[in-house]
DNA sequence: CATGAATGAGCCTTCATTCAT
DNA sequence: TATGAATGAAGGCTCATTCAT
């Protein structure tokens, strides 16, 4: 069911290939999606030829890690949802995620990257997979009586890719805290105590994947 | 006190400057302040060799239209400030807020202006006011008991920003909608009734400001 | 009824642009029209940036090129057919013909630039003039009863292309010399003397255009 | 007399090598002797480094073929020699030529080819047994009384290269009929009847050879 | 030996900025 | 002063050739 690269690649062929994305997933996430290639390529300790023939153009390579981190930010998911005593609890941990759920946000909705993966098979399965048990968790959180009972699982992903999209400065401690403090509002705000009704119904998976087919 | 161009520019030099900063205003929200100069300067109808004897560097320009933007960021607040018939009702307009307080926080936040625009007198002179009606808010808006006692000005603030900044996808009402349940979910975190206690003390507007010397 | 370039260039502009051209056609002779456009530009002495303003890809500089030429033969064959006491001789001077034929045919149909010119307005403009002379001046030698009765402008433009596109070997004068032998020989094969009958119908003008839809 | 690969292949390694030339063959009259040489290695279902053990590079691959071709020319020479009634007959088969000649004009000729194979024995063995035969046919056709009398086999194989080189658009029906009636024309011009006296000496194989040490 | 991966030089093109008109 | 032309540095990509498996 996984999705895997075509074809077998020899040895060193593949060590190279892994180096190169895994050094894209760290120049995208210090200097976002524009980096030269070449730097990619340095940073890989690879030719730029060698990352040419692995990945034909950026597009290409910005493809290759978004699809890693999704996978990452996948299993992410099912960990939590299978190991948290809650689903109110899975839930938490999710909104506090992984570098890896970062960086597939910021891929997956960067302007540069938007159009790259945007309906393309590989996205919309991970995609639909991390929903459905994002869906599942909303609603078992419910039914815990933990969760408000007006929200659904695209509000949840909503409030993720607030959380979660590249911030101001850089990531010290301290902006850490402030940002585990806007979490705790958040979260208060999703819990089930009488607050304002939400205006309009609740956002499903399904609603978040028909916004935006535009540009930026 | 108000901060202006330091020369006076004769009329018609006036106005091409105007044209300048509103069609980098229109641009920069369309494509991101990356854009070549001549699509700004062909927008504005005028020579990019007229457009750079005014700002001489993408820099300069940015740093104008932020200003603009963030001159009207404090008007909209103060003008919040004095018509609302409470303090509650002032921040959740703000929070709402405007497409300049969205342009400034894209144009200030961004990787790209990041650089341009902090630490220098005129951003700082902004940030101060608009954090000063900001803070005067908060204490009033806790002072009527709708406003949990826990947060600052920066909590506020940083509430904001993340839903300011720019969003996958485009404006469409669809998105507008799914975005107005995420600020109802934040503001009934932020409401004083009984929740979770905030980690660490409550974020002041001084405390933002030493925040990130990074780049991105 | 001249083609003009549509917009009125500065003066120092238009110097520019019609340095590149001349230099285009030298290095084009020279090298065929794949030459690294920075060699273009250095031998224009210009920057490579000033080419791509006025020629945003190497496409439309071959068709400028190739215009230039094809309306000096255009000129050069009104010229002939004005100017020489009958047409045969017309028609042996266009035979023998200028540098500015030979580039434009090797412009024309050579592999690279039979895309960027084939198929556009401006190219069947000169195409259909020269062709219209051509014609006239077949028409007006057979009835002199100089030129063979079966043959058609085609045919001759068809020798004209066998004798004109790059051959072996630079243009020494040991070759030009030789190419005169050739070309005397076919003068013969075309005057009008009981010969062999041509196979198939003489090959108008029109036969000609609807040749070659094809690649190379 | 005859010139071999240096060394006896094994058996599988000579078979590669056979496919490399007959699939570069291909190409070469596809697109030009500037393919990618991945694109023939590819073709020949080969490894490129394979390729280029067999020829360590580009040039040493244009030789190869050129030889083949020219071995082709100088088989189809002396077959035609031998099996036609006269002279004249066989250079008339001569002109009409085969596939193979067609190649070897272009890849000895061209641009490309020209450095790769001027000046090196092999080349020069073939186009010397080549220029004999046309010698010897010249010579009997002159005899027989239908070949006129002031032509050398120099202008014979300048007619002849006249004709085959690559030209407009592909090969389709059409275009071979007009090429067709080219040839008459020539064959006109060569037979032995009151014409103008051709300018200068006979151009014989010898002239031929002296020709172009020049680029292009 | 065969293979196909890796390398890097080279050409194409864009655009920020400077400068002549 | 306004204009838009000129410049050249920088990044994208391709491919000839070399080299590890």
């Amino acid at each position: 069911m996984t999705v895997q690269p075509p074809v077998r690649l020899r040895a060193d062929a593949r060590r190279n290939r892994d180096q190169i994305v895994a050094a894209a997933k760290v120049v995208f996430v210090e200097s976002g999606p524009d980096v030269p290639m070449e730097e990619i390529a340095r940073r890989a300790e690879v030719g730029v030829g060698t990352l040419y023939r692995r990945f034909p153009d950026r597009e290409s390579l910005i493809r290759a890690v978004a699809h890693e981190s999704m996978r990452a930010v996948l299993d992410d998911a099912r960990a939590a949802a299978a190991e948290e005593p809650t689903a109110w609890e899975a839930l938490v941990r999710l909104l506090r995620w992984s570098r890896d759920l970062r960086l597939s946000i910021r891929l997956v909705l960067s302007a540069r990257s938007w159009p790259a993966t945007r309906n393309e098979p590989e996205t919309r399965h991970f995609r639909t997979e991390i929903m459905a048990v994002l869906e599942d968790l909303v609603h078992r959180a419910q039914a815990e009586g933990a969760l408000r009972a007006d929200v659904g699982a695209g509000d949840v992903a909503v409030l993720m890719s607030l959380l979660l999209r590249p911030h101001f400065a850089s990531s010290d401690e301290a902006t850490e805290r402030i940002l585990d403090r806007a979490l705790v509002v958040m979260l208060d705000g999703l819990s089930a105590r009488p607050g304002s009704p939400l205006p309009g119904p609740a956002v499903s998976a399904a609603d978040l994947g028909r916004l935006g087919s535009a540009r930026r």
